[in-house]
DNA sequence: CGGCCATTTGAAGCATGTCAAATATCGTGG
DNA sequence: CCACGATATTTGACATGCTTCAAATGGCCG
């Protein structure tokens, strides 16, 4: 089933815009990201992605796709690489695991559906907050979180392409929650210090 | 198949959080929306819905899913509701029509995604002009665009609701496009004054 | 005609953006 | 292992888009 394990650098484009799905891959390692690029150079991110995520899903559910993003490598990554049509086959087998990806899908829209409210109505402290529990809950339920740990290999920038900020003012907010001793990011790690406020920082901004 | 017509009045809610998707229902006339209310009555829209659109889409994919929005109608509309298990089976019936439906719901996501690069990275012009356009094609391909008008019964505030403004910079934004003789909106009715403008606006703001 | 709701407008404030410089961190080659 | 260059973070001063709040105006429906 698996036919290749791939590897692409940090920065890399794994699937362009538009670019036909020829395959569908899993990340095994590494984070990555879809994201959409205006001409004069802004970066919206759309979501992250981490070990375990499909890249490119859509192609196992319709034939002849137009990608309406890029995906890209945010840190050294390894893929296994599948066929889309042999994936779509396994997938609709079974009622169980057609209803199993289903749910997957659905869970990646939810969450995009997710940021766009926390973009929209919450401040910077607010979306920052959310964000960072979203990732915290994530790789915690895929077994990849140490306690109170996570590895975090987001530049700042790339926080404030994902929530439609600035890298000064992303910079800004991590300082003052450092500060105030909820949570701290250094050497590619990021800690929780205070859930508590941290879940509270989260819902009332 | 089709058991009834239903009708809501305009801004009453059709389906809660959270409630059970016991029936799925696609919209024949009048505008709804799905939204998220944070505790403090922050609203953020997610999409609205057309006629020719399909509520709660997710029961035909899944049993058991916690509607994580909420639909609201926003004008007075009339429904056709369908049992979600047998739309399950008929839209699972054949290739053809699960890999049409595969694309609905592929689109959809990808409207959502726009939305969320719109406010995200563009400015209240920008993202102002790109919602217009959108309802405008969609209406347009659905056959209910009177040339260059389109009936458009959102309220300023749902505008803001949708873009992550506020009514006060919505109206400031729609008194621009007037007077700059791009586009009108008045009595229910928005009509494109110079539309070549209106896409030059979308793109570079 | 009257009441209600939506729109419009103004003045002031604030969150975030912009730009630029200083500092820290990281990867790499010597 | 160190030094260097490149890249990322941090910080400051200032600009601005958008918000807030409140009041006035306008439109629609019973």
């Amino acid at each position: 089933m698996r036919t290749a394990v791939l590897r692409f650098r940090a920065h890399q484009v794994i699937k362009r815009p538009n670019e036909a799905i020829d395959r569908v891959y899993t990340l095994k390692e590494g984070w990555a990201c879809r994201s959409v690029m205006f001409q004069d150079g802004r970066r919206q991110i759309l979501s992250f992605m981490l070990p375990g995520d499909t890249i490119c899903v859509e192609g196992i559910c319709v034939e002849d796709y137009a990608l309406p993003y890029q995906a890209r490598a945010l840190t050294d990554v390894t893929l296994c690489s599948f066929s889309p049509t042999r994936l779509h086959d396994v997938v609709f087998a079974s009622e169980q695991q057609r209803e199993f990806f289903a749910r997957y899908v659905l869970e990646q829209k939810a969450l995009a559906e997710r940021r766009l409210a926390d973009i929209g109505r919450r401040r910077a402290m607010g979306s920052l907050a959310q964000l960072v529990l979203e990732l915290f809950r994530t790789l915690s339920a895929r077994g990849l979180a140490e306690g109170t740990v996570i590895d975090f290999p987001l530049r700042q920038e790339d926080i404030a392409d994902a929530l439609g900020l600035t890298p000064a003012h992303v910079n800004r907010t991590l300082v003052l929650l450092k500060r105030r001793g909820v949570m701290e990011i250094s050497q590619s790690k990021l800690r929780v210090m205070d859930m508590a406020e941290l879940l509270a920082t989260a819902i009332d901004n």
